[in-house]
DNA sequence: AATGAATGAGAATTCATTCAT
DNA sequence: AATGAATGAATTCTCATTCAT
């Protein structure tokens, strides 16, 4: 007496679901994470509040998905240019260009992601991928260490401090206005430089690149 | 019951106020920005809800006062430091530890006033007043490189980027546990040493300073 | 996709009701009259929710039936008992044992069908079953009244009272945790000379059995 | 800078509080505890919602001090009449008439105290309450026991059974409609006559106060 | 001026019921 | 016929703000 769940239910389902996840990452975009509001997302989404709770058991879940889902897709890029090949000193660039790029470009949703928690769960989830991202730099400092192209130094610090330099500088931008393409290759240039003077990049090869 | 408006009056006024305002802080201190329910100071101060309403407008104001009174204490012995005399890589030195130094000991307060937003007003104020941090912090960059102790750099970029890192490097381990003083010492020692690195320190005898 | 009614398909349609009728005992077995959403009995039955309401138009369509499918099993026993020979007195404390017996065995079931209304359809319902069940009793009284076995008293009462009097007994435990096998049959040892005592039953042999 | 509690407004406070649980018992006199929703309880007393979380803290609390004071006043009443002197015959006829009375007066709020369960703390109450009934209706029987007026038998079962028969005789038609006045005393001699003979009242002194 | 009771607009969550597939 | 996703009204609870005393 058991009948098959139709593919078509479940393929409608799955939509749903994903239509939903991108109208609070939307929510979450202009009005941050404590605007995200059950009845906010489900409008957005175009469906009705119970729809939403078909699909999240709770908002907290719901908010937990979009942090992470949205810094998943961050870290992910982030670990693959730290993992590239190449001189660390290059690489830190990359990384640090990458994320810049990424978080100019996404308006309030990196600033949720990096600065703004509201649930338990969300702050701690929050917490945890700052480390991540952390950790991703703090092993190319080690790479530079290790290889004698950075100065010697505590990689897990540096790594944090980087994390934190990058995301101040970008995220005090980000709050206010959006900056115009020449200002924003400015900052990036000045970041960049900073980051490699802060890890000591000794190479007069990679400091060219740098420049 | 008609009351003249007298000198000991308008002091009695004052005076609730400030207990206000310290019932605030202390119960921000303790639940965050978010736990500082009006009811909540209210009964910290001693004090009806509706005699808070006489003296701010509303929560927001109340709330944002408490920021920028507790970050405007912070920002002024700062300020000191960077206006003292003494080598910018001295002076840099100096602000690091000092902005550590309190930020590991007030526990919660700092993480409320550094990673914690609520309110629009409050979140504004909050950024306003890490742009004064960072500028602080660019004034001994300007310094520096204006005396050749540091490299050329945007100060600007840097300022912003040091506070970026020093808050990341304090605000971490904040909203974890505590830190032992070893501990604290040997994270304050990397942090100062990241410090120095990225304003590219010239001197050796501040290099021997900070080792 | 055109479905031509058949025999066989009636009786599937027949078959699928009783198998959403045993999921929905089973879950108000377990959970009570309340916790019996939809959607768990559907869950429990092995079918979707639109299928339920295929067979019943409500949800109160649904609990009214288990109530009234229930009761009636139960209803048609003590029925028995009742218009079996022998003397009335005999047929009460058969009666009563039964009902014990059934009630004692069935756990949250007979709670919920004596004491935990819900719906107004499902309380209405139990109010019949109850006077039914106390017409049954009447009947006894009546006879024995009638053959001066018992004394001369108003049947209807009193058999309204005797349902009362060994529900009251056998739910209060019930609410609470099940009897070991003595305190049970101690338990019913007391009713049932509480019930011949009730009716005031005359006879010294059938005195001697209740004793 | 303490300010002391005004008695005006603390007199209001209390007649608010007694405002909200004179209209819940209304609610539920009408609606049953079930349709004792805040709003409704709050609409019926011509306050706001939060009024009333501003005096329970929860619908749970509100609902249970409702069963509670209720069946207090009851308890407190039939108490007196189990305590007072006079043989136990007459006591147990006078209790009986008592709860009787009380019961038949008050419509469905004697249902809901006695019948209807919600919340898991109305019901605990709810059985704790039909326990002490049930003991002081015990108490009378041990009473008679230990003097000879009544035939030996199990107090407490006899106490619980004594409940059951009553409460089912007075909730059976309260459920439905109010009696006349005749009906009622009919109903109530019968009923006193079941609970003379099913505690097997000796006297026949007693037997006639009570016929 | 202070008091604190009252307000009521949200916010999260549940679940009976409907209906397109 | 069955499916199960979608609906949305109803419910509990919170808290900034107001205002009569």
């Amino acid at each position: 007496m058991v009948y098959r769940r139709t593919a078509a239910a479940s393929e409608r389902d799955a939509r749903t679901r994903t239509t939903i996840l991108v109208a609070a990452r939307d929510v979450v975009r202009e009005s941050g994470l404590t605007g995200a509001a059950i009845a906010a997302v489900a409008a957005r989404a175009g469906v009705a509040v119970g729809t939403v709770y078909r699909h999240f058991p709770s908002r907290d879940e719901l908010i937990t998905e979009v942090v992470r889902e949205t810094c998943d897709r961050e870290l992910a890029e982030v670990a693959a240019v730290v993992r590239s090949d190449g001189p660390p000193a290059d690489r830190l660039v990359a990384a640090v260009e990458l994320f810049a790029t990424r978080a100019l470009a996404s308006g309030r949703l990196a600033y949720s992601m990096i600065a703004e928690p509201t649930t338990e769960a969300a702050e701690v989830l929050r917490l945890v991928i700052r480390a991540e991202l952390a950790e991703l730099f703090a092993s190319i400092v080690a790479d530079g260490v290790a290889t004698g192209a950075f100065e010697r130094q505590d990689p897990a610090t540096s790594g944090t401090a980087l994390v934190g330099a990058v995301s101040e500088v970008l995220i005090g931008p980000l709050a206010r206005q959006p900056l115009s393409g020449d200002e924003r290759s400015e900052v990036l240039e000045h970041l960049t430089q900073f980051a490699m003077r802060a890890v000591g990049v000794r190479s007069p090869a990679t400091l060219e690149v740098a420049r």
